[in-house]
DNA sequence: CTGAAAGCGCTTACAG
DNA sequence: CTGAAAGCGCTTACAG
């Protein structure tokens, strides 16, 4: 029943020559007579022939497929992030696989191995928040796979990688509530590993300082989820305290929208009474009410970034084995986006 | 400076037996001793041994791959439906690829080619807004490749189908209203040609008419992006009706919240003075303020049964050649989720 | 219990 | 201009 694929022999006996032939034709040699040529090509299209990638892949150069490594899809920024790399990617030829961490360390580690062993050409990767060095992707090194890392980058390995700064994100934000006449600015934080939430909190105590503000420890939350549910309740403990803050800069647009509707809940007026900032620009920011002032996190350009970095890599290598792997940091900009909640 | 990658030669050379033993040895094949099989497994671990997927899949029974064709990523349902198929698919050792098709016919067709050429095992897709007709996916079925659609499917096509009531969907979220007391009830509708928007509208329907409400064409809106926007105008224009709405029944939870806030901007009292329900369970339901009142549709249920029954296939397919693939229409529950919005 | 041999579909260096 | 041959890394029916 089931059908034959055609192959290369298919075309090759139907025309009475042989597949060497035929394959050449197919990719147009010199040294293939233009009417053998035509006929092949005719004979190709009517059966639709369709190479076998698999066996191309194993004789040869390459899959023309790239491994993909992210912590989780359910998100806006990182489905924002997958559609810049698909979109590069399918319009360079190249097949994008998409695999999950779970924000899981040892996820992180299998997938590895599986795209090693799928034979990607390249791997581009955002790290889970447990990751804490490198030693899992040394075989990619080893087997000069290229790497490139965004969003969540491990600073001592050797790749290009494609980032915003957290820290001036962190300190813009910072710094819009400050010139917008806060006072007390607390800060609900990511956890302690990732560098993006290093940075942003970085970025928020350079503000305060900057502006002869004290930093006070008790104003700074630190969320493990990342979740609305941790930005509510972190707001909610904020507004306990014997001196609460008259501002407050939530890691994500989550957490700050969970903050807002606690704010909202406890009667408070913003942004007559609280004013806050979230982080990323994604569309729930859009949509609170008031909207969310957030800082535009610039999701699709990270991802065609880093999609057309490692094309780059991949293929300049193709073409001379010599060819060094980038180790470049783009670091793409962030702008704050100016909305009801300040 | 490119290591050489391990093959099962390498294992079998060091270890002074032949590429056939290793094979077995490391497949427990019950022929092989078993003092010979733990020195294999051993060096294979110690090497780092992966086998060359190209090499397994050209060898024989498919490439353990499955292809996803959906609209697009962006988009909580989609994202939700891809964790739950990635999750079912890696725990049963599939990969993924996953591919858009940016909600254009034409870029369907050339992803089923693609997904062809790249000899995936099955095919899981969700048709885009324009598709009309199934052709394209004719060849598919020729070569004997599974296919399962979910969420838009084409009701002509001879597959397995993972969907929901949206009929019976639309008609609890129109019952809802009713049993809330609105007498005046609106619909801001998807567009005319997937079923999904067409069955909610016909749930929208059927509620009326049980509950001898008149249905009025001037309190149906259509929307062409179904995005947030266009709930936010449809909503103000429902509002300058000469007899406005008491009710709204939104298409998707975009819609609703788009509509939530006109209603709050024109400053309603919600849901005093009108009530409105959504349709997904999407974040963003939650997260408005009041939280919307929605249908809770099942994506991550939807994509762990899409994939599960594309494996199905998959695998009884390669116990027996003459398994004929499924035809079920798999309908998954929804249910009301009740929130500050009615 | 182990191995020699054939073959999956393709590409390419080499010969004619 | 065309083709015979080797080989990519693996699996498996068959022989011993």
């Amino acid at each position: 029943m089931t059908k034959h694929r055609i192959t290369l022999k298919d075309i090759a006996e139907k025309l009475g020559i042989t597949v060497t032939t035929v394959s050449k034709a197919l990719k147009d040699y010199p040294d293939i007579s233009e009417d053998t040529k035509k006929k092949v090509h005719a004979l190709a299209k009517k059966l639709n022939y369709q190479p076998d990638s698999q066996a191309v892949a194993l004789r040869g150069k390459g899959s023309k497929t790239i491994g993909l490594i992210i912590p989780e899809i359910v998100h806006y920024f990182f489905s924002s992030v997958i559609n810049g790399i698909m979109n590069h990617a399918e319009s360079n030829g190249y097949r994008v696989l998409i695999t999950l961490s779970n924000n899981r360390l040892e996820m992180e580690k299998k997938q590895v191995n599986l795209l090693f062993s799928t034979k990607v050409d390249g791997v581009l990767v955002s790290l889970t928040n447990e990751t804490k060095g490198t030693k899992h992707f040394d075989i990619l090194k080893e087997y000069d796979i290229p790497v490139v890392m965004f969003d969540k980058v491990d600073n001592k390995f050797h790749c290009n990688k494609v980032t915003i700064d957290d820290c001036l994100g962190g300190y813009n934000a910072t710094k819009h509530l400050i010139d917008s006449g806060c006072q007390r600015i607390a800060h609900i934080r990511g956890p302690k590993k990732p560098l993006n939430s290093i940075g942003r909190f970085e970025g928020y105590k350079k503000a305060l300082i900057e502006a002869n503000m004290v930093f006070d420890p008790s104003l700074v939350k630190e969320c493990t989820e990342v979740v609305y549910d941790e930005g509510y309740q972190f707001c909610k403990e904020l507004l306990k305290l014997p001196k609460p803050p008259d501002g407050i800069f939530a890691v994500t647009d989550q957490v700050g929208v969970g903050a807002l509707n606690a704010l909202k809940d406890a009667k408070l007026n913003i942004p007559e009474d609280m004013k806050i900032v979230g982080f990323s620009d994604s569309q729930i920011a859009q949509v609170s009410q008031p909207p969310l002032t957030t800082i535009h996190q610039p999701g699709y350009e990270i991802g065609e970034t880093a999609a057309k970095l490692l094309i780059e890599d991949i293929e300049l290598r193709k073409k001379d084995p010599n060819h060094m792997f980038g180790s470049k940091q783009i670091v793409l900009d962030t702008h704050l986006i100016k909305r009801g909640s300040t």
